[in-house]
DNA sequence: TTGCAATTGAGATTTAGTTGCAAAAAGGAG
DNA sequence: CTCCTTTTTGCAACTAAATCTCAATTGCAA
């Protein structure tokens, strides 16, 4: 899995021509070590108590070289930061987030894939992708 | 259409034991002379070159009164900055966002309503709200 | 092995937004 | 209308997130 991973981002940073640094392979290995939605931050912290070094700056720079490689992408804008998902190895879904206790359910829903063809030939747009995200109360917090 | 909404505003306020300054109708004013997103640069900017002063963090402080109050809310997190738009006066909808030269084309779809409704009914989930937003290329752009 | 372009880290810098505080003003009570 | 309490304002200082600068380093292809 991380192995495939990383094989799709070498191949992406050759083809830029771009190097592949032990640094990067540090943000990825941590980045695909995760399986929930993480931060700049959290990625940081846990290579740090690793015992590795590395700046905050190489990981602000190399999150957009995962996104563009088609590894990540920004997930559905909940409170405050920015966070990030993965997109290989996993379908792709949507979300509901608690207006109280912050938690993200994911959902997958064949049908909005319907509805945004539907849309998009209406206004003469090709869509490459779509984020959906429906706020509310989970049980618990209603 | 202002008057009403400086209607809502001023309940509001007076509910919640705040006053209603000239300040505050200022960016009423000025939000409500728009007719599409606008961040709080955009206001601020607005207001002082009409020779009114104000300071920005007056118009931070008034933002989340007016969110608060049902008159505007974050739009679609687009490229970027954080914008608002209306709703006060204007039905729910949904956007594409052009991903070359930012364009954003409001659209409005009923059968997002019953997707949502279905979805939450499955996570015993209490919706408050959604927000889609299509990325891609425009028809101009492709 | 060499050479050059890409990369790194550290800190400076930018940008967006928040906060503390003293002075000013809203608006209800009398 | 005036008084009084509470809120509001503006400014500047501050914070946090992200970006940039630049010298030193390193990958990697020839």
């Amino acid at each position: 899995m991380l192995t495939i991973a990383e094989g799709k981002f070498r191949n992406y940073l050759k083809q830029k021509g771009l190097k592949f640094t032990p640094e990067r392979q540090l943000v990825l290995e941590e980045v695909f070590s995760l399986h929930k939605h993480f931060e700049v931050e959290d990625i940081f912290i846990r290579i740090r108590k690793k015992g590795n070094h590395i700046s905050r700056a190489t990981i602000y720079r190399t999150f957009p070289l995962l996104v563009e490689s088609g590894l990540i992408k920004e997930a559905v804008h909940c409170q405050g930061g920015v966070r990030f998902e993965h997109i290989y190895g996993h379908e792709h879904h949507d979300h509901l987030v608690c207006l109280k206790c912050g938690k993200i359910i994911e959902f997958k829903e064949d049908r909005i894939e319907e509805l945004q063809d539907a849309i998009c030939k209406r206004y003469d747009f090709t869509p490459v992708e779509h984020k959906l995200g429906i706020r509310g109360y989970c049980k618990r917090c209603r």
